[in-house]
Parts: structure tokens; C-alpha cells; sequence
RNA sequence: GCUGCCGAAGCUCAGUGGUAGAGCACUCCCUUGGUAAGGGAGAGGUCGAGAGUUCAAUCCUCUCCGGCAGCACCA
């Protein structure tokens, strides 16, 4: 600020640039003229500086040396400030139109903004248009940003004053050492740590949209009232906006619940919210997938069980999930014959419990470890209404769910082979990338904490072993142990956490499991909780969506139409369908009265992989005409070779090698 | 669970205070056609459920159920 200037000026700092070149300002040399002393052109081009690794408004004072590096619109941060500025010219439009909105907080998001108000009329997808125009003004209006440093009781009297709580009780939340800095975009102002562009007219005016009205809780807190969440998409230019609601789109068209019903593989009705009708189709691909997973898991040494659905709440009590978990779980009552009461069932959340039945039949040695029981176990989960989402999140669902009892020194060995049967699958499976997370002891936790660093110590050497990248997440772990969390990345780019390794110390004591060790004595085993898909149910829904439901063949679950073109060549089409089915195909005849460009324009759309198109050329050399889902061209082949050849692509990847 | 929106033929959707329409799909007929829609005819709906307002409700109001988007939740 001017007073100030003229002391400073006395003062002189040395900046350091990228290049390790270093030159001197006078103190409080705001970014800005740093800009303007190398270049004119940088001058223009700059939109913020990097100031020891802080992200530096071009209008702040610099007091201090340091590293600083200038950012242009093409930087990472451009677009960010891009984004940040919509929000609060956004913020400015809607409290233009509807004064009396209450302002809250408003973040830049991955892809654009959203600004959280408090209003008692809700706002319409109609008022959009109107806010997008009202934004448009402002950009064109080229609005100068200013900003300030204000005093806290000045700041808190200001938005009191303003009726404006939301803000002043952000300004509570801002630590005591924290300026209190305020924006204007024109006349407009805003609480806001910054950085911002210069003026409004560096927004494009062409690369955002308003994208939806939600609700939202200030700070995420169910106890207050909800408010009014508008959020936006913006990018630098008209051209990667529309690439963005382009890949939206294709997002959109891979949609598996769309697909699910194009595709004939499954539907929900609402007398069975969260719960999936399978239909033939879809059971195909789940069976084809649950038989390539049993074949793999008994290849790594696990035994499959199964164990009960409805489970009396005793043991729901023993297992702890009555306390902790008793909102969750479909509760059954059932009238029993001379009982007094109602007997209490619960349809079961989890397997764990009853695996642990299952090991405490029989008394166990040492050497029976480690113990690995499989369950494709079917469970049932009672999610809020709002939490539900096609097969993604539903209330009924089967996990490949599997128990490993084993002693504190073999969990590194368990943790290793896990790791590599699952990146395996998931390669299988046509998932080139996964991420590691290793989440550590929480505050409130079971068990010593000797075992906790014997357990946590376990999984990252595990990893490390296998030279995986992995990233910790402390305190995120388990009351009752440490875990794993795998997450996949699918075609466009989204993960979904899927697989899962989790260390208990608790179960296995509370239910009573225990081994004789060599020492002849009694011990508690530990028990690890480990997926590889998550549910099936979820898992598919991913598979669909990765692979936009083009399925490799072998998952395909039709995988090839016989069509005949001519009626004459019917017979041949029931004959070729017959010896793709005894080589083990999924095949199918068309012979229905209609045109081949209707059938295969049927069966493309089908996503069916391979349509054998037969005529009566096909007939007199026992040839098919094969056509690829995609392709271009067909290819006329002898028809031995192409039953061969498709029974070979069709074999599980498991079963090729 | 919360906020907002939505619920009409199997699907995608137009529509109205006087009990409803299109395209695709389906059925039948004609057509035997060489790689993404051949032609014609027909059938098909308690307008999510319940209550209210009204002479009259698919339409307006309320409650419930389900879905969608986001938030919260995901032991």
C-alpha cells in the first residue's frame, strides 16, 4: 500500500527465477512488476506467480527473497484462477438477481466450480440460463479485481452487518496467523484467500456452463440446514469445453444402466429397491466370471464354502455388528411354534462371522495354517435411499469374499500372494492400471501396538517386495487392523476401488477362534479379510462401463449370431451353430424373415462380437463370412478354421495359458 | 437420510382440468434380400400408489413409493 511503499522501498529482496537467475526489487514488489520488468510480453501473458511454492496473486506485495515463477493461462494455475474467478462472478450474478441470497463458500472442483448458497426459494435449472447471462455480463463488463487485507473484528463486523453468518463464521475458521483477505470483482466483494485474475475480461466467456443445482451441506454437516449448491464446468477454451461434454457423453453412452437393459443383462423394479433380477444374459457373464474366479482361487490354495443367509442375532451380538452395525441389516422375525417370543434373524451383512463358524468346527493346529475359506457369499446391506445406484451400490450383492487364518509371521506371505493372484485377475480382467492405498492404525483401535507395527509393517513390505507404487493414508484404517484398498482405473479414466486386504485382530478372539501352536498352547489366529472385486454385482457394473459393454469374447455372454441371408441357407446356419456350440461357443441362429443389413445392424447394436453371415455361397463351400463388432470388412473363411479359431479366443485367459 | 427434479405403451418422449399420442420394439401379411433399418396392417396404457380440491383429475394440492443429480453415508 502507498504509506507503506516508501519505507519499503528502502529495502531490496533478490528473486530467484526457474533458471537460477537472481535479480533485486525493492521490498513490496508486487508480481506483477515483476512481470513487467522482464518482458512486455510476459507482462501480458502473466496471470499469477508461484512464490515459494505459494500460489501468489500478481497484485500482492512480495517482502521477502524467494523462488518465484511467473504462470501464464496455458499454466495449470490459469485455469484454476479461471475457475475460481467463475465461481465468484457466479457468486456475484446470482446475488445481482436474487439479492438476499446468502453467500457460503464456493472451491474450485476437477473440471469447473461450485458455489454454495443459502436461499429459501430453491433455484431451477431454468434459473441457469438467466445466471449464465448475468456471468456473461460481468465478463464483458471487464470488472477490475482489487484486493485487501482487512482486520477481523472490521472483516466480522462487515458480514454481520451484511447478514451474511455463513462469512462470518468462516472468518471464525480462519487460523488466528491467516490474513483476512477480501476480493471485489467490481464492485462486488468476497472473502477470499486468492488468487485471482486481473479483471473479468480474462474469463472466457465461451468454455463454462452452469451444469446443475444440488444440495449441500455447509461443511458436510448433516445437523444443518442444507444449501443451495450450483456448480459449473470451464476450461480455457470453447473447443475443450465441448471436448468435455463430448467425453460426458461417451461417459453417458457407457452408462451401465443404460446398457444393462439395451443389452438384456439385468433390471431393478421398485418392489425390490437395491436388489438385481438377472436375466440370461447378464447371469452368463456373472457365471462366466464366478467360474474364472473359483478356478483362480483354487489355484492359489483357498478352499470355497458357503454358509447361511439368515443368521440368528446371537451371533450378530458375539460379532459386535448388533452394536455397530445393527442400522444396516435386514432384520427377519420369525413366529416360532410354542415360542414366547419372536425370534430375532438377521440376513447377514458380512461372511466374516460365519466363516469364523465354519473354522471353529474342530480344533485346529498350527499346521492347519494358514486357512483360506472362499465364499461367493450373497449379503445384504440395508443402504440409504440416496446412496443407491444401479448395480454400483445396491442392497443386495455377493462378495468374493474370503478368510484367511493365519499367524502374525505369515501375514507378509498372504499379503504378497494376494497382491499377485489380484493384479493378476485384474489384468485378466483387462485392467492394465491399479492403485495402492495402505491405510495405518486409527486413534481409537484394538490389539497392542507392537501387533499394529507387526501388521502395518507386514503390508508395506509386502508391497515393497513386489516394487508397487502405494500411497498411506494415516489413521484411515480399521478399529481392528490395517488394510489395503486397491483401486482400478477403467477405460476413460475413473477408478473405482474394488479389491481390498484387511488385518483383524478382533474377530477372531470375540467369536472364540483359536489353534493349538508348537508350544502346545492355545492361540487367537489372525484373520484376514480380503476381496478382489468388491461384489460381483459392483464389479460388473465397472466391467460394463470399462468396456462400454463390448466384451472380449470370452466374457461376452452372447458371443456369436449365425444369420442366414437367404432362407436356403437355414439348414447350414442350425449346422454351424451346432459345432460352435460343441466347441463350447454361445451361439446363436437368426433365421428370421428379414434382411441381412437389418440383422446385422441388429446384433451390432447388440454388442454381440461376431456375426457369421451364411448364404449360398457360404452353403457350397462350408464357409462362413465372419464379421468383427466394429469392424469395416468381413473375412470368408473355411468353416473348421473359424470354429477353431474362435473357440481358442473364447477360452478363459486363466485356461490359455 | 437430506435438497431439487422426475414417474405417461417394453424403450425414448410429445400432450391436455372433459379418461391419450408419436417413433422404435412387438404380432401378422407381403417380400429371399450379400453385411448397420424393405413394405403394409394390427395389437398394446387404471398416465407410480393413496387421499384431497372440483360437476369432472393423467394434469392442481398433500402423503407415500420408486428413480435421477448432488450432499451425507460406505462398519
Amino acid at each position: 500500500m502507498p504509506e507503506d511503499r516508501a519505507a519499503a522501498d528502502l529495502r531490496q529482496i533478490t528473486l530467484t527465477f526457474p533458471d537460477g537467475a537472481t535479480r533485486s526489487y525493492p521490498a513490496g514488489t508486487t508480481a506483477a512488476e515483476v512481470a513487467r520488468s522482464i518482458s512486455p510480453s510476459l507482462a501480458r501473458a502473466a496471470v499469477s506467480a508461484i512464490l515459494d511454492g505459494v500460489h501468489w496473486d500478481l497484485q500482492w506485495p512480495i517482502e521477502r527473497d524467494g523462488r518465484i515463477e511467473l504462470r501464464t493461462m496455458k499454466d495449470p494455475e490459469g485455469l484454476e484462477l479461471i475457475r475460481h474467478d467463475l465461481a465468484h462472478v457466479m457468486a456475484k450474478a446470482v446475488q445481482r438477481l436474487w439479492p438476499g441470497t446468502k453467500v457460503t463458500i464456493g472451491p474450485v472442483t476437477e473440471t469447473g466450480w461450485f458455489y454454495d448458497f443459502d436461499r429459501a426459494e430453491p433455484f431451477t435449472p431454468e434459473d441457469l440460463g438467466q445466471i449464465e447471462a448475468e456471468m456473461r455480463r460481468i465478463i464483458a463488463a471487464q470488472e477490475p479485481v482489487r484486493t485487501e487485507i482487512w482486520d477481523r473484528a472490521r472483516a466480522i463486523a462487515h458480514y454481520e452487518a451484511a447478514g451474511e453468518p455463513f462469512k462470518v463464521e468462516l472468518i471464525a475458521r480462519i487460523p488466528e496467523d491467516q490474513p483476512i483477505r477480501m476480493y471485489w470483482h467490481g464492485d462486488w466483494m468476497d472473502l477470499c484467500r486468492g488468487p485471482h485474475l486481473a479483471h473479468t475480461g480474462q474469463l472466457p466467456s465461451d468454455a463454462f456452463k452452469l451444469t446443475g443445482v444440488s444440495g449441500a451441506y455447509w461443511f458436510g454437516d448433516v445437523t444443518r440446514p442444507q444449501l443451495q449448491r450450483i456448480t459449473g464446468v470451464a476450461f480455457r477454451s470453447r473447443d475443450e469445453l465441448k471436448a468435455h461434454l463430448t467425453m460426458l457423453e461417451e461417459a453417458a453412452r457407457r452408462d451401465h444402466r443404460r446398457l444393462g437393459r439395451e443389452m438384456e443383462l439385468f433390471h431393478l423394479q421398485e418392489e425390490a429397491p437395491g436388489m438385481v433380477f438377472w436375466h440370461p444374459n447378464g447371469w452368463t457373464l456373472w457365471r462366466t466370471l464366478q467360474d474364472y474366479m473359483s478356478r483362480r482361487l483354487r489355484a492359489a490354495g483357498y478352499r470355497e464354502i458357503r454358509t447361511p443367509q439368515v443368521v440368528d442375532r446371537v451371533l450378530w451380538e458375539r460379532s459386535g455388528h448388533w452394536e455397530a452395525y445393527r442400522e444396516n441389516m435386514f432384520i427377519v422375525e420369525v413366529d416360532e411354534e410354542g415360542a414366547r417370543e419372536k425370534r430375532i434373524n438377521a440376513l447377514k451383512p458380512m461372511n466374516c462371522p460365519c466363516h469364523v463358524q465354519v473354522y471353529n468346527q474342530g480344533l485346529k493346529s498350527y499346521r492347519d495354517l494358514p486357512l483360506r475359506l472362499a465364499e461367493f457369499g450373497a449379503c445384504h446391506r440395508y443402504e440409504s435411499s440416496g446412496s443407491m445406484h444401479g448395480l454400483m451400490r445396491v442392497r443386495g450383492f455377493t462378495q468374493d469374499d474370503a478368510h484367511i487364518f493365519c499367524t502374525e509371521d505369515q501375514i507378509e506371505d498372504e499379503c504378497r500372494s494376494f497382491i499377485a493372484l489380484l493384479s493378476s485377475v485384474y489384468r485378466d480382467l483387462g485392467f492394465e492400471r491399479f492403485d495402492i492405498r495402505l491405510s495405518t492404525r486409527p486413534d481409537v483401535r484394538v490389539g497392542s501396538d507392537a501387533v499394529w507395527d507387526k501388521a502395518e509393517a507386514a503390508l508395506q513390505t509386502a508391497i515393497e517386495g513386489l516394487g508397487l507404487p502405494y500411497e498411506i493414508a494415516p489413521g484411515d484404517g480399521a478399529f481392528y487392523g490395517p488394510k489395503l484398498d486397491f483401486r482400478l482405473t477403467d477405460a476413460i479414466g475413473r477408478e473405482w476401488q474394488c479389491g481390498t486386504f484387511q488385518v483383524d485382530f478382533n474377530l477372531p478372539g470375540r467369536l472364540g477362534a483359536e489353534y493349538v501352536g508348537e508350544d502346545g498352547a492355545r492361540h487367537v489366529p489372525v484373520m484376514l479379510h480380503r476381496a478382489i472385486l468388491g461384489s460381483f454385482e459392483r464389479f460388473i457394473g465397472v466391467l460394463i462401463e470399462h468396456y462400454g459393454g463390448r466384451f472380449p469374447l470370452w466374457l461376452a455372454p452372447r458371443q456369436v449370431v449365425v444369420a442366414s441371408i437367404v432362407s436356403g441357407a437355414d439348414p447350414y446356419v442350425a449346422e454351424v451353430v451346432e459345432a460352435l456350440t460343441a466347441a463350447g461357443l454361445r451361439a446363436e441362429a437368426d433365421t428370421r424373415n428379414e434382411k441381412i443389413n437389418y440383422k446385422v445392424r441388429e446384433h451390432s447394436l447388440a454388442k454381440v462380437p461376431v456375426i457369421l453371415a451364411l448364404g449360398m455361397k457360404e452353403v457350397e463351400g462350408r464357409s462362413v463370412s465372419m464379421r468383427r463388432l466394429g469392424a469395416e470388412h468381413q473375412q470368408v473363411m473355411p468353416l473348421e478354421e473359424a470354429v477353431a479359431s474362435l473357440a481358442a479366443e473364447a477360452r478363459p485367459p486363466d485356461l490359455r495359458r
